[in-house]
RNA sequence: GGGCCAGUAGCUCAGUGGUAGAGCAGGGGACUUUUAAUCCUCGUGUCGAAGGUUCGAUCCCUUCCUGGCUCACCA
């Protein structure tokens, strides 16, 4: 494990340090934890990057710091979700480790939620340790913990009771078997400590033993998460808003650490929630998601804590991946770069010459971004982050595309514009420069006596189907040439005669 | 009702215990060259309200008002 980070690696905002300050010493386990019960989400993301900020900024002061990521694969499926085949109903109760992939590509429900977020995490170039809590289980990892909680039974229901205002069962147990069925939900009779089991009974009414060194069963979730505090030896674990409100998950926890397992509660930090702009918060069962890799997509991974971090994750934060995004790009560039290409410029690059590198480099040399090019594997980063936010978040006046055919739209041109593009088509040459191709464009419709604004809309809709685009001298001159006269003569002939 | 967050220029928001800032919008000017054009220039707004701490608060504390989200397993 490392000790210390290079001063330029990580970014650590002034709240993850002020949070570490009121950490004490360590060694410390840092810990997230969700539920694979559906996508996860960039305000998942969000909370794993709030405990990684803290880990760093732990790390930054020196200490010893481990950094967990718990997922919940051992807990129940609860509902079917949108999407999810109807007949699901019959897993309803079982483990998502143990439910089949409703898609058929992954080992399991679990991890076909799981693994994708994995890759995102990697993607992020994230040092995390991803465990999977039946596996936490089924290596005894919680056997301990569950021994304790069976023989302190009855304080804990108390505890439950007290603080969240609710009746709890005369059977309760803070452990829930797994019956021959497979569903999460034996009732317990009897705990065997020196066998680390438990005899219960299923709804059946028939009897039968629950190992829980061997994950054979499962602490309701409530007990579980203070149970994973004293298993994991952890220190600090960030919650959502929904967590912490009164009666809530974090308040029985924080007593059941304290009063049944002796353990100090972890240091604690509240977040809020991420909305995307225009669509409100995120739901699966809205199918508002933003998935983690859409994000890294259109931008690095940099500047993806940049976004979701950037403001004190104690405040809502309403994602602007549309209009408001190339600005964002901007200023987290400016700061990160030498030479940084305005992104707005690099989108229109990306939908002039797709995802060539040289022909985008020869662009950008054009229009004097020389420095920014040098770096190739770099602008073949930039192309692609600016080409896939073109074609999916853009809004209406960033996009264009060079058409492969003659657009329909030429018929809106009439024979002035024809005339004027069957001049161009004749004294386009070779070898232009952006500023010369716009002289060329310009001063032929001077000479014509066609109004400029008219020859250009001519030009962008010969090429684009519409009435404007990026500027169009550099932008002609990027194309090649050969094509842009033959288009341009192909839409004077057709539709002269 | 509990919790968290917010309330600063028309809009979106930065911001610091010591005479208030940016971007966009808007006004004016320049360029006989379309483009969310570009360049130059212009910002006194009771920093939600009232108290308190302080030599001094927009920033700290208290109370209140308004708005948003959240509250039993969807971060």
């Amino acid at each position: 494990m490392e000790q210390r980070l290079s001063p330029t690696d990580p970014y650590i905002p002034s709240w993850a340090h002020k949070v570490a300050s009121g950490l004490g010493p360590g060694p410390h386990v840092v810990v997230t934890g969700i539920s694979p019960s559906g996508n996860i989400h960039a305000g998942n993301l969000r909370e794993v990057l709030v405990a990684e900020a803290v880990a760093n900024a732990l790390k930054a002061r020196g200490e010893e710091v481990r950094f967990v990521f718990h997922a919940d694969t051992i807990d129940p499926l609860r509902k079917i979700a949108p999407g999810i085949p109807k007949d699901y109903e019959r897993y309803l109760g079982h483990s998502l480790s143990r439910v089949p992939d409703p898609e058929g590509c992954h080992a399991s429900y679990a991890d076909h939620f799981l693994e994708p977020f994995e890759a995102a995490l990697e993607g992020m170039e994230m040092d995390v340790e991803v465990l999977r809590s039946h596996e936490l289980y089924e290596s005894g990892v919680y056997a301990e913990v569950t021994r304790e909680a069976l023989e302190r039974t009855g304080d804990l229901r108390a505890i439950l009771q007290e603080i969240s205002g609710r009746k709890m069962p005369e059977h309760w147990s803070p452990y829930i078997p797994r019956t021959a069925s497979g569903r999460l939900g034996g009732r317990v009779l009897e705990h065997l400590p020196e066998q680390r089991s438990v005899v219960y009974e299923d709804g059946d009414g028939w009897e039968d033993s629950s190992n829980y060194g061997r994950g054979e069963g499962k602490l309701g979730w409530r007990v579980e998460l203070a149970a994973r505090w004293k298993a994991l030896r952890a220190t600090f674990e960030p919650f959502g808003k929904d967590h912490t409100s009164r009666g809530g998950s974090t308040d029985t926890a924080d007593r059941m650490a304290r009063e049944v397992f002796d353990y100090p509660v972890p240091g604690r930090y509240e977040y809020e929630w991420i909305q995307i702009k225009g669509r409100g918060a995120m739901s699966s069962s809205k199918g508002i998601v933003l998935l983690p890799n859409e994000l890294l997509e259109i931008m690095p991974p940099g500047a993806v804590r940049r976004l979701i971090l950037g403001r004190d994750p104690a405040r809502a934060l309403d994602l602007d991946l549309a209009a408001g995004f190339p600005r964002f790009m901007d200023e987290y560039r400016a700061e990160t770069e030498a030479h940084p290409v305005p992104f707005a410029h690099l989108v229109t690059v990306a939908q002039t010459v797709g995802v060539d590198v040289e022909r985008a480099a020869e662009m950008l040399r054009r229009g004097g971004y020389e420095e920014a090019v040098r770096d190739r594997e770099k602008l073949r980063q930039d192309l692609g982050y600016a080409h896939n936010w073109a074609e999916k978040w853009a809004p209406e006046q960033y996009r264009f595309g060079v058409r492969a055919e003659v657009p329909a739209e030429v018929a809106e041109i009439d024979d002035e514009g024809r005339r004027y593009l069957r001049e161009i088509a004749d004294k386009l040459s070779d070898g232009l420069g952006g500023d010369e191709a716009q002289n060329l464009l310009y001063s032929t419709a001077v000479e014509l006596g066609v109004k400029p604004k008219k020859a250009f809309a001519a030009v962008y809709t010969a090429l684009l189907g519409r009435k404007s685009g990026p500027k169009a001298g550099p932008f002609v001159a990027s194309l090649d040439p050969c094509f842009v006269r033959t288009r341009f003569a192909n839409v004077s002939g057709d539709t002269r005669s």
